[in-house]
DNA sequence: AAAGAGAGCAACCGCTGTAGC
DNA sequence: AGCTACAGCGGTTGCTCTCTT
């Protein structure tokens, strides 16, 4: 099949938004919805493409956002569903309301993986590349105020969401913690890829609306089929008996 | 003070699954 | 049944900031 690019007409920006068309984005959202990411920038008026609007407001527009630090929870709760579910960002975001796939992705490449895999030795150096283009500076997400449309969570403020509050070294890694997380490692099964592309492929079971919604996202739609699939729940089980995810919330 | 290296995050790319026709 | 368009996901890259030499 040949599908067009996504950006593939002349004169869509790409590169970091500008509050404008963060605004732009929002307000448009706020009135009218997501329905068709496609038509969406056309019909805001946006010079951006439909691909790149979703991403904007999916990792850094959307209301329930928590930006911050992730807690010291946080980090173990995904060490646990990394474990477990291995690079399924979105199904690990999903168990982490206010996070997105992204963020957990980043901070997993960046933190979580070394303290997970202390023998990991993987250099970046080999991808840096001469930073000779000049980019916009990445703003800040802008505030947005009740939605007629969605219900926004509460804390939703611009307080909230500079984006300078995630960077720094603020992580105080508790060494015993981490020999302790080193060793449940180990214990664990080695699963390969294709066993939790079988074991999970009813991910895609769930409706795409509980995961675009905010309420949806506020749910855990993991719970919708480790419930419901029999073979899921056994591995799922394993794992809990294990001991190593006895910290994870019910489903 | 300047240059280089490393860290971190936002955004893009390309593939896959699914729904509609 | 096959094709197409679309949304979503995971991997990767580009760029800035900070630290080190």
């Amino acid at each position: 099949m040949v599908r067009a690019p996504c950006c593939e007409k002349m004169g869509l920006k790409r590169g970091p938004w500008t509050p404008e068309e963060d605004e732009i984005l929002v307000a448009y959202i706020q009135s009218y919805g997501h329905g068709n990411w496609r038509a969406l920038p056309k019909q805001a008026g946006l010079l951006r493409c439909g691909k790149s609007c979703r991403l904007r407001w999916t990792n850094y527009l959307r209301p329930d956002i928590k930006r911050g630090n992730f807690t010291r929870e946080e980090e173990d709760m995904i060490i646990n569903l990394h474990e477990m579910l291995g690079n399924r960002w979105s199904a690990i975001a999903a168990r982490l309301p206010g996070r997105t796939d992204n963020e957990i992705k980043n901070v997993w490449n960046t933190h979580l993986k070394k303290r997970a895999d202390p023998n990991h030795t993987e250099s970046k150096s080999k991808r840096r590349t001469k930073c000779k283009k000049k980019a916009t500076k990445s703003v800040a997400p802008i505030s947005a105020p009740a939605s007629p449309t969605h219900s926004f969570s509460d804390d939703f403020s611009s307080s909230a969401t500079d984006s300078s509050v995630v960077t720094g070294d603020n992580y105080n890694y508790n060494a015993a913690l981490k020999e302790e997380k080193m060793e449940s490692v180990e214990e664990l099964p080695q699963l390969d890829d294709s066993f939790w592309s079988e074991a999970l492929s009813i991910d895609n079971s769930v409706p795409t609306n509980d995961l675009t919604t905010f309420e949806g996202s506020l749910a855990a739609p993991i719970s919708a089929y480790s419930a419901s699939n029999d073979e899921m729940g056994y591995w799922l089980r394993i794992f809990m008996e294990s001991g190593d995810l006895q910290d994870l919330p019910p489903l």
